[in-house]
DNA sequence: AAACTTTCCAACCGCGCTTCC
DNA sequence: TGGAAGCGCGGTTGGAAAGTT
């Protein structure tokens, strides 16, 4: 026997929601809160699923939303909590009041990934695109920006999952363009460089933003950055002193 | 101006986890 | 203790809007 269905699907609206749908679903919630999603829908005479109504109001109903663009410190946040929380967007989400998991995801996919591809950073690992391309791809790099007459800066992703037919070809295409530096560098370094040189005989370990390129960022533990800094032992972001995240301390929304 | 392509995001779907009986 | 119900999450889709040819 399977899972029973989370509505009678035969009854129900899809698709947009109308302003009346809207106005519907917000006065009864301000009227018995959130809940109890199952019934809410026919309690509050809507045709619409329980989860339906529970998306719709999580999603753009709530009154603490912010709307709009999000801002370079949003942005930043996102990136450092998504490396070390991977696609947890809820618990991401909690860190960003006003904001929704499927907003940041959505935003994640359409703008972060692609500010990432082109500062030469993973988004999938966070690492130099050089480093997880060097098994593979780094060569379909070469070859997919030749053939391109390297028209976009934006990096498609799926040119970086589907490597090229085989390596024999691309090899080939490569030589087409013998004058082409297109190995993906420009920022952050390799993580060899992820320490700098402070004196002849000495080297510092960059902080995690710096290993990201956010060497402006005010989060920025090492000495690269000029302005405020934390102490040596470097900031403690979500309480990683202990290089441990606490995931109980992640408030969710 | 029309046709076509790309981008963006609201909404849906299915699965896993937790709670309750 | 096991199963059903309910909720929440992450991945995916569909269609409107914007951009390009």
């Amino acid at each position: 026997m399977g899972r029973s269905p989370c509505c009678e699907k035969a009854h129900t609206n899809k698709g947009a929601w109308t302003k009346e749908e809207d106005d519907r679903l917000v006065a009864y919630i301000k009227a018995h809160g959130e809940g109890c999603w199952r019934s809410l829908p026919k309690a509050a005479g809507l045709l619409r699923c329980g989860k339906s109504c529970r998306l719709r109001w999580i999603n753009y109903l709530r009154p603490d939303l912010k709307r709009g663009n999000f801002s370079d410190d949003e942005d930043e946040l996102i990136i450092k909590l998504h490396s070390l929380l991977g696609n947890k967007w809820s618990l991401i989400a909690g860190r960003l009041p006003g904001r929704t998991d499927n907003e940041i995801k959505n935003y994640w996919n359409t703008h972060i990934r692609r500010k990432l591809l082109n500062r030469g950073i993973d988004p999938a690992t966070h690492r130099p695109l050089s480093e997880s391309a060097q098994a593979t791809t780094t060569i379909s790099f070469a070859a997919a920006a030749c053939s391109r007459d390297q028209e976009d800066s934006k990096t498609d992703v799926k040119s970086l999952a589907t490597p090229p037919p085989t390596v024999a070809v691309v090899k080939k295409e490569v030589e087409k363009c013998p004058d082409l530096n297109l190995e993906l560098r420009i920022s952050p370094p390799y993580q060899e460089q992820f320490y700098r040189e402070t004196t002849p005989s000495g080297k510092e370990e960059l902080c995690f933003d710096c290993r990201l390129g956010l060497e402006s960022s005010r989060d920025c533990s090492c000495s690269i950055s000029s302005g405020p800094k934390e102490s040596a032992a470097g900031f403690d972001f979500l309480g990683l002193k202990s290089g441990v995240l606490d995931y109980r301390s992640l408030e969710m929304k």
